[in-house]
DNA sequence: CTGGGGAGGGGGCCC
DNA sequence: CGGGCCCCCTCCCCA
């Protein structure tokens, strides 16, 4: 027989425990806060505390201590909440740093309610956006007439500058009608920081932006993107896991571009086309562009944005059978498969001299390949040519069983130990292996 | 220290 | 709408 509420009471007296200090065994710092928790409720809620706690298991009379800097107290405080009341109190402000910590605290199931959260915001979002649509004024001008605060530096370079006007009351009223929620408010922020700002820093002189945000570390989307990558390759199998770091860089950006007045001067901001350079006639006006919630970046098309959100929130559907590195989009991966692990490149990557399959061979190394010609081949003195090399190694070659080496390892490895590829496996094989088709064929089938 | 190249990542846009 | 291509950018490694 069970009693259903049995569960919920347990829950209920270990959170009274641990708002009393009773029993807790485990410090958690977070930028110097202190919260206390009991060991074992952490180890069984997230696989970063389960691997910490297993690490430092053997040592239990002592309180473990923990500490992190990569979010705040209060994103931490809705976590530990969660843990012990099985309640997330998700807002549009905080979604996103509680989803980035709970990626790093490996927590899925928070993880995939932020997840909806976001999704589901999109939803009503574009809903209202569409209503707008329809009310708002058609045009034909493609050039986006409000440049994004986060805007490619292709389209920040080509751009011709033209001066703008602050956005005036009404068009932020509509702007506060047409969209709402989390969205809304985190561009509002950046609306409202960006309005104050311009007023004040009007008529400073525009510097090279690339410098400065170089010269304050803050580098671009593309670069809290790399960190994600980066982490992600460097620490737990890079599943959707986005550095927690990635928010604060998202911040830092729009508070830097607010801040150093980034072609304020000439653009107005643009949140869904709302504010119109008074000087453009409505001809001039542009096409209705889908905005992402978590920056300032306007795309063209609804799928444009669902590949660009892919960046906020560090999913990576396309996993490498051969490593294991997971990518944003299936030509990313197909590129890095080719490139590395299918020596697509027909170059000698000794001397750069083109190489065909007569002229050169095929080198692996590790889970990569690449070429050398027969000159630097021999110059390389390789000792070991194995002749089934394909039936041992290349995940296209098996064509039979149809299961590659690769694949088998991918099955059997978890994502954080397929990050690291095999070093100095140093193996020598005929070129006879350069079939896109065939490479495609293996790829696909990894593939969402 | 620096420049070049490889690799990865993102945006625009066509099919 | 997804897939794919092209282009550009940044990071990192290596000579």
């Amino acid at each position: 027989m069970e009693i259903s509420s049995h569960q919920f009471h347990l829950l209920e007296q270990l959170n009274e425990q641990r708002k009393q200090d009773l029993f807790c065994d485990c410090n958690i710092l977070v930028e110097g806060k202190v919260f206390k928790a009991h060991r074992n409720v952490l180890f069984a809620s997230s696989g970063y505390f389960k691997m910490l706690l297993s690490q430092s298991s053997k040592e239990t009379s002592q309180p473990t201590t923990a500490t992190f800097e990569v979010f705040s107290p209060e994103t931490f405080m809705v976590i530990l909440d969660f843990v012990y009341s099985g309640i997330l109190s998700l807002t549009g402000q905080n979604v996103i740093e509680v989803m980035s910590a709970a990626s790093y605290l490996q927590m899925t199931d928070i993880l995939n309610v932020c997840k909806t959260f976001i999704k589901s915001s999109l939803d009503i979002n574009e809903k209202e956006k569409d209503h707008y649509l329809s009310l708002s004024a058609k045009s034909t001008n493609s050039e986006p007439a409000h440049p994004s605060l986060y805007r490619s530096r292709r389209k920040a370079k080509s751009n011709p500058r033209r001066s703008y006007s602050v956005p005036d009351e009404k068009t932020n009223a509509v702007n506060e009608n047409s969209w709402s929620g989390y969205s809304s408010y985190l561009s509002s922020q950046v609306i409202l920081q960006r309005a104050e700002t311009q007023l004040s820093k009007r008529g400073r002189k525009q510097g090279s932006t690339r410098k400065r945000r170089k010269h304050l570390g803050l580098t671009q989307t593309r670069d809290f993107a790399q960190c994600k990558s980066n982490k992600a390759e460097r620490a737990s199998g890079g599943c959707s896991a986005s550095d927690p770091s990635h928010i604060s860089r998202v911040r830092e950006e729009a508070e830097f571009d607010a801040e150093n007045d980034v072609d304020h001067d000439d653009y107005g901001y643009n949140h869904e086309s709302e504010v119109i350079p008074k000087s453009w006639n409505e001809d001039d006006l542009p096409r209705m562009r889908f905005k992402c919630p978590f920056c300032t970046h306007t795309v063209k098309r609804r799928a444009d944005l669902k590949r660009h959100l892919r960046c906020h929130t560090g999913e990576r559907p396309y996993p490498c059978e051969a490593c294991g590195k997971r990518f944003t989009r299936l030509e990313h991966l197909r590129n890095h498969f080719q490139t590395i692990h299918q020596a697509g490149k027909l170059i000698c990557r000794k001397c750069k001299r083109h190489v065909t399959d007569l002229t050169g061979c095929v080198v692996q190394q590790g889970t990569r390949r690449y070429r050398l010609c027969h000159k630097c081949l021999a110059e390389a003195n390789f000792d070991s040519i194995p002749d089934d090399l394909d039936a041992e190694h290349s995940p296209v070659s098996s064509t039979g069983n149809k299961r590659s080496k690769w694949a088998l390892e991918e099955e059997q490895k978890s994502d954080e130990e397929t990050m690291e590829e095999e070093p100095y496996n140093l193996v020598v094989r005929h070129v006879n292996d350069d079939i896109p088709d065939e490479v495609d064929e293996k790829v696909k089938p990894n593939l969402r």
